[in-house]
DNA sequence: CGATAGTTTGATATCCTTCAAAACCTGTGG
DNA sequence: CCACAGGTTTTGAAGGATATCAAACTATCG
């Protein structure tokens, strides 16, 4: 892929060596992908951070037609953004790893259009708005990185409609998953093609829009192939490489690797 | 529906009275509902309307890969946000209606992940960086309700997702229908329950993730049952309570006659 | 150790696609 | 004014991908 990705990645390990080892900035690891932070900008984020309380699996962070008080920084587990249908059904709409810190904008919109749960036990800072407004106030550099980070998920967003709109199962959830491997590289939480994956298969389904029982027999088709291991939550990936090729996978949606123009 | 959108819409056609009809200024309309906008910012968009010309249709305004160089005013005509598939498939992202101001913000990012072309010939006000970047600098305000905007556009899209992924494909085209009704009646052109809709069966199909002949067959169906007339582009919704009704459309993920908080 | 959530399996049904061709508009040039 | 071309809509038949239903299996956790 992109080969400035390791340069990059690189460039940012340094970045968190220089740091504390106590605090893991992942969030500045990833922002650091494209802006150039200053220490005082990094120390910031680090306060984030140490406001992090833990909290179970499956909480809903906040519903849907709640009126938004806090943005909110995931520092470990995995989250989600979803919506209900009056039918029961679910759909999935984004995807929240750690060192994402959502919704720091969200303070226009009066009222929550969908609803954030954990997916796994996780810590979580929750930053009220005050704090948000404050930071952007100080430093312009941070309100651009996050203006950025809106920007790609709304990328990423536009790239799951091509996604369940016009490809098979097997590249539904090939496509996926290279995307998350991605993602997860760039917060260094990857060992060589392997993450550790917690979705379940009927959160995969409500992604990729799916039934859990297709996504089932997706995912033994894959094994088969050797694509994939592991039967329960916990996936790993054996071969990005060719996850990417099948699902033909494009990673300038992610905009990594891209500075400002 | 919220009932406030009534209300709202006097409110707005107040504000379109007040200014010279000479120029239709549809984004000040859009944005009034969310903002309130001084006269000096009313000016300020009348100035980027001055600017318009005429396109023919199916145009390419900017293509994949592009580095993002403008922000573009459409005063009239539709457009829509594409992204093409290796095997040939199109899948549309999003619509742009008259009176939508798209991508303020995009020169963030390095590249453009998706291509914009006109669906019917328009008048298109090419605005250039700089132009952008001193209106946010002398109108909080007016950089306030875009960033608003840009949220409203990422809703739009998570909406989208949960109509593809988990609705029929009658329900996914009676949802579009209804998001495009409200759409057009927020910048006032709309007639009862009619609008201009000239969309071909192809451009709905792919939006919603179908074949152009299921799509067919779909329309077919809802002429049937009265909810729509008129055969080739053009349609009129005849019924959209009803419309909505099948669909469960829950007008919400729009943020209309939402003030902020 | 039972309870619960998640995974797997098989059989059947259906929605939607694919392919192929005809009919229909709309604009264009002779 | 007609003929023709190209895009759009329509129709039919057949096939395939995915859903649905029901039930067994299997981890994990308190």
């Amino acid at each position: 892929m992109t080969c400035g990705v390791f340069a990059q990645l690189a460039h940012v390990r340094a970045i968190e060596a220089e740091q504390s080892s106590r605090v893991q900035n992942l969030l500045a690891m990833k922002l650091a992908g494209f802006a150039d932070l200053s220490v005082c900008d990094i120390h910031r984020l680090d306060a984030f951070h140490a406001e992090a309380r833990s909290y179970p699996a499956k909480l809903d962070l906040i519903r849907e037609g709640d009126r938004p008080e806090v943005a909110m920084l995931l520092c470990s587990g995995w989250a989600c953004r979803y919506k209900v249908l009056p039918d029961g059904g679910r759909q999935i709409v984004a995807f929240l790893l750690p060192g994402d810190l959502c919704d720091p904008h969200v303070f226009l919109l009066k009222e929550m259009d969908h609803a954030i749960a954990l997916l796994t036990a996780a810590k979580v800072a929750l930053i009220p708005r005050t704090k948000i407004v404050q930071m952007f106030e100080e430093s312009p550099a941070l309100a651009r990185a996050f203006w950025w980070s809106t920007l790609v998920d709304g990328s990423i967003l536009r790239e799951w409609l091509v996604n369940i709109g016009r490809r098979n199962a097997f590249d539904r959830v090939a496509h996926l998953f290279a995307e998350l491997w991605l993602r997860m590289r760039a917060v260094g939480l990857t060992s060589g093609g392997a993450f550790d994956c917690p979705l379940t298969q009927a959160d995969i389904a409500d992604t990729v829009g799916l039934t859990a029982i297709h996504v089932n027999r997706t995912l033994q088709d894959m094994r088969c192939q050797g694509l994939i291991a592991g039967r329960r939550s916990g996936f790993v990936i054996l071969d990005v490489p060719r996850l990417m090729e099948v699902s033909r996978f494009e990673p300038n949606y992610l905009h990594f690797d891209r500075r400002y123009g």
